[in-house]
RNA sequence: GGGUCGGUGGCGGAAUGGCAGACGCAGCGGACUUAAAAUCCGCCGGGGUGACACCCGUGUGGGUUCGAAUCCCACCCGACCUACCA
């Protein structure tokens, strides 16, 4: 017997001999393919946990199939490392944050040691380093001078947890809470910069095209550009005030019978009548008011008021009332809307609830439900559906639609005719407020002068560096607006004094951008920067970049997936970067749950530490049963006692490489076995190869597992006279494969095993080879089984060659005993054969 | 309300038009052991049989096909995302 399988030792060992061999550093190699594998980075929160164990490890296992297959890899990791955590951390224990983050950093960097994967640490990027958050900086000025970044006084989102603003992005779900803290947002009017995003609203929309991303990301992306098509058309008081409205139903503007305006209209305030002032302001206050009230899903009846203004319908001159109500949004389209109650399910509603008047100018089709309707009185609900236009002037009789031909069309043609509206497009997207008002994050690169206003600083006197001695207090405020050396200073400009800007950037700043920092972390580090300079050596960049293969999860989708491909375009029209977006795959794992088949979370107490499974079974067993659970991109509960049978495999694998055979053979291995053998290896080969390039690792590992069984089966066969392995090279050329194959996702034991197993004991590393190939000759059967049915029913197998004529099948189908008994004198009315696989024979 | 994905043994899953349940977990039986653990061998969807044969079975109901877990239609259930977007 050889020594068992230690993993503790060989794991720590040969994460050692790789450091030192600098086995994973990487180097820009024009000779050869290059591959940028990039998970998600890690926030430094202190602790790896199972999620990212799960995220990781089989993307480094794709990342070491890639290397073995020829391609230079780069595979770097880094930290975000700003953000709230390390700031409340600060408050409660009195330390700085940079000294919390740091010690995280530490402490996980160990943890990721442990993985076994093959990070470029000599790449690494920790984002609140002031050498990183420089470049933050540099892009901002930059952005800020192509008009891309502004300040703007409106109503934001506020969490009063986090003592911050937050983008539209971060604000989730019905109640409208934190993405951070659940805690439901507040509006506040505040000076905010923000990016322009919305420049690109539409490239980020057709360039959804050009990536390989998952079908959801690109859904939910869709779905937040939000893109509708309609016409913008100005309707005018009757004092003459012009009230742009937007709609996608232009079609239906003779049917428009009142206007609504957001009660934040600037408009409101000028057409309200006396007699309509206070139920007015009371309506007002009352919409700003239930901003602050977390909204229930009940919530939705809709409230309004009268403001004793009217306006001209412009198609038609018909005087309509102008109405304030909640349900129209002043952060979408114009804050106005035309309203047709007749063809809009909002507007009905409203008008049912105000006595408004309701106008039929989609006639239904006479066989719809609601065909039977002659006039809008009869309508139990409105019909947006299809129909001919009727009332409707100009494009009376046209078939209601957005079709060339159709009445949408038609009504922006005459709109444009007749100068009353133009065509048009609108977003849901909104501009990406990056204001926090916290002390832990990149501070924003402007100074606020009472001469001269909002002033850049000069990028030769940047890194704007937060300072060491700021002190920390349960004030909710930032300690950035009481530390008097950060924020007195005197004008770029005028000289005269100044005040800093103390707001710091949204961390998925530092996220948008860290691919790039990563080909050449903390470039020109400690030396001036000058507005023409590149961020990275254009050398490393131009090789590397972009990304090939992203993988993360789908949580990101509408943030950080969206934000770092607006940098991209930025950076493209600033002349960084010369390729449109930044990750040209991405794959999204699934997620890992407790035991119980729920999230884990503390207060379920279901959260599985990665450490204690890593201290009992070792890394590689850790990373190989994450990845045989399931799907990647399913996720699936964590099983405590499946990770066994990983576990077996590995010890399994460590005794039929090294073991001694239980028993003599003859000699040499029969010819049939030695076929056998051969064709199972280069099936597996074949199986492996296919599945891990498509992240398919759990059955990758079970064809691994089964080759083993195999390779278990049949040793005896392959071992000489004198107890030694004979000479022949199938078994050792099938022991050397299933190391290769198990080495991307099990690095260690597979380098033990291999360096065991060479001659001499100096081997190059196990991750230096060449992935096998797999031979499809060797791999063909010689005997198939073809499946005999009668109608449909299997009944009968024949053992033949491949290839075996379609005649012949039949005719052994048609022979066979069972077969006769089944048919039974009856008629055969139809074969059907399929080559290698089944005859059928269709009775009755 | 809208969208996306999914539903297969006791469990995780495999098979995406051709032998349902690969691989693994759990369970059962056996070997080894003073004993246990570990390890090894065998069984392992349900009914049926001494054993076969055979019948039933992939959420439900229909359809297409020589043949359906797989394709189509309707419905039920679950997960996730999104939500007054004019």
């Amino acid at each position: 017997m050889s020594d068992r399988y230690k993993h503790s030792e060989i794991e720590s060992k040969w994460q050692a001999a790789w450091e030192e061999q600098g086995l994973y550093d990487t180097a820009e190699d024009p000779s050869r393919p290059k591959w940028y594998a990039l998970t998600m980075l890690p926030y430094t929160s202190g602790d790896l946990h199972t999620g990212h164990w799960y995220a990781m490890t089989p993307s480094d296992a794709a990342a070491r199939y890639r290397r073995m297959s020829g391609y230079n890899v780069f595979f770097p990791i880094g930290f975000d490392a700003f953000g709230l955590p390390a700031e409340n951390a600060a408050i409660q224990n009195n330390v700085h944050p940079q000294e919390w983050t740091y010690n995280n950093v530490e402490r996980m960097q160990g943890q990721l040691r442990r993985m076994g994967a093959m990070w470029a640490w000599d790449r690494e990027a920790i984002s609140c380093d002031p050498e990183y958050y420089k470049w933050s900086q540099w892009f901002f000025l930059k952005l800020h001078e192509m008009g891309l970044a502004y300040r703007e006084y409106a109503p934001v989102d506020w969490c009063p947890k986090c003592n911050t603003t937050l983008a539209h992005e971060q604000v989730w779900g019905e109640d409208r809470h934190c993405e951070r803290c659940d805690t439901p947002v507040i509006k506040k009017d505040l000076n905010q910069w923000k990016f322009r995003i919305t420049k690109y609203s539409e490239e980020l929309l057709a360039d959804l095209e050009k990536i390989d991303w998952p079908e959801p990301v690109k859904v939910m992306q869709t779905n937040w550009i939000g893109r509708s098509d309609g016409a913008q058309v100005t309707f005018f008081t009757e004092d003459g005030d012009p009230i742009e409205i937007f709609t996608t139903r232009p079609d239906t503007l003779w049917g428009a019978t009142f206007m609504v305006l957001a009660p934040e209209h600037p408009l409101v305030d000028i057409i309200t009548t006396p007699e309509q002032r206070s139920a007015v302001a009371e309506c007002v206050e009352e919409a700003g008011r239930l901003d602050e009230i977390a909204r229930t899903a009940e919530d939705k009846e809709k409230t309004g008021v009268f403001t004793g203004g009217y306006a001209i319908n412009p198609v038609n001159g018909e005087r309509i009332p102008i109405w304030v109500a909640d349900y129209v949004l002043m952060g979408y389209g114009t804050g106005a809307i035309m309203a047709v109650p007749g063809h809009d399910e909002r507007d009905f509603e409203f008008a049912k609830k105000h006595g408004l008047q309701i106008l039929l100018v989609v006639q239904p089709p006479a066989d719809s439900e609601a065909g039977h309707v002659r006039s809008a009185d009869d309508l139990e609900a409105a019909w947006p559906g299809e129909g001919v236009m009727i009332n409707s002037g100009p494009i009376d009789g046209t078939p209601a639609g957005k079709e060339e031909g159709e009445s949408v069309k038609a009504a922006i043609a005459w709109l444009e005719e007749n100068g009353k509206g133009t065509g048009a497009v609108n977003y849901r997207l909104r501009d990406w407020l990056i204001s926090r008002q916290r002390m832990w994050g990149t501070p924003i690169p402007m100074i606020h002068c009472a001469r001269c206003g909002t002033v850049p600083v000069k990028y030769a006197d940047l890194p704007v560096r937060l300072p060491d001695d700021a002190q920390f207090k349960p004030t909710g405020e930032s300690p950035l607006n009481y530390h008097e050396g950060f924020r007195y200073v005197t004008c770029p400009q005028c000289k005269g004094p100044a005040e800093r800007e103390t707001d710091t950037m949204d961390t998925f700043m530092c996220s948008s951008w860290y691919q790039y920092a990563y080909v050449d972390p903390y470039h020109k580090a400690g030396e001036p920067l000058a507005a023409d300079d590149l961020p990275w050596d254009s050398g490393r960049g131009s090789y590397w970049l972009p990304v090939d293969q992203y993988t993360g999860g789908i949580e990101h989708a509408t943030m950080h997936l969206l934000y770092t491909r607006f940098f991209t375009k930025a950076l493209r029209d600033m002349n960084v970067v010369a390729f449109d977006e930044p990750m040209l795959r991405l794959f999204n794992q699934g997620i890992i749950l407790g035991p119980d088949g729920e999230r884990m979370s503390k207060s379920r107490g279901n959260v599985v530490n990665p450490d204690e499974y890593v201290d009992k079974y070792g890394a590689d067993t850790v990373r190989g049963y994450l990845m045989f659970i399931g799907p990647w991109e399913h996720g699936g509960p964590w099983d405590p006692s499946a990770i066994e049978g990983v576990s077996r495999f590995l010890y399994r694998v460590w005794s039929v490489v090294l073991d001694e055979p239980h028993s003599n053979g003859a000699g040499s291995p029969a010819d049939a076995d030695v076929r056998g053998l051969e064709r199972k290896l280069h099936q597996t080969i074949a199986k492996v190869s296919e599945d891990y390039g498509s992240f398919r690792f759990n059955t990758a590992i079970a064809a691994l597992m089964e080759f083993n069984n195999y390779l278990i089966r049949v040793k005896d066969s392959f071992t000489g006279p004198d107890g030694g392995e004979t000479e022949d090279g199938v078994w050792r050329e099938s022991v050397r494969n299933l190391l290769l194959m198990m080495a991307p996702v099990f690095p260690h034991v597979s380098e033990e095993l291999w360096q065991r197993l060479a001659e001499g004991g100096d081997a190059a590393s196990v991750h230096l080879q060449a992935w096998p190939q797999a031979d499809p000759e060797k791999a063909k059967e010689e005997e198939i089984t073809v499946v005999v049915q009668v109608n449909g029913r299997v009944r009968d197998k024949l053992s033949v060659a491949p290839n075996t004529a379609e005649e012949e099948l039949e005719a052994m189908a048609l022979a066979s005993n069972n077969v006769q008994r089944w048919m039974d004198g009856k008629q055969v009315r139809k074969v059907v054969v399929v080559a290698d696989k089944l005859v059928n024979i269709v009775i009755g």
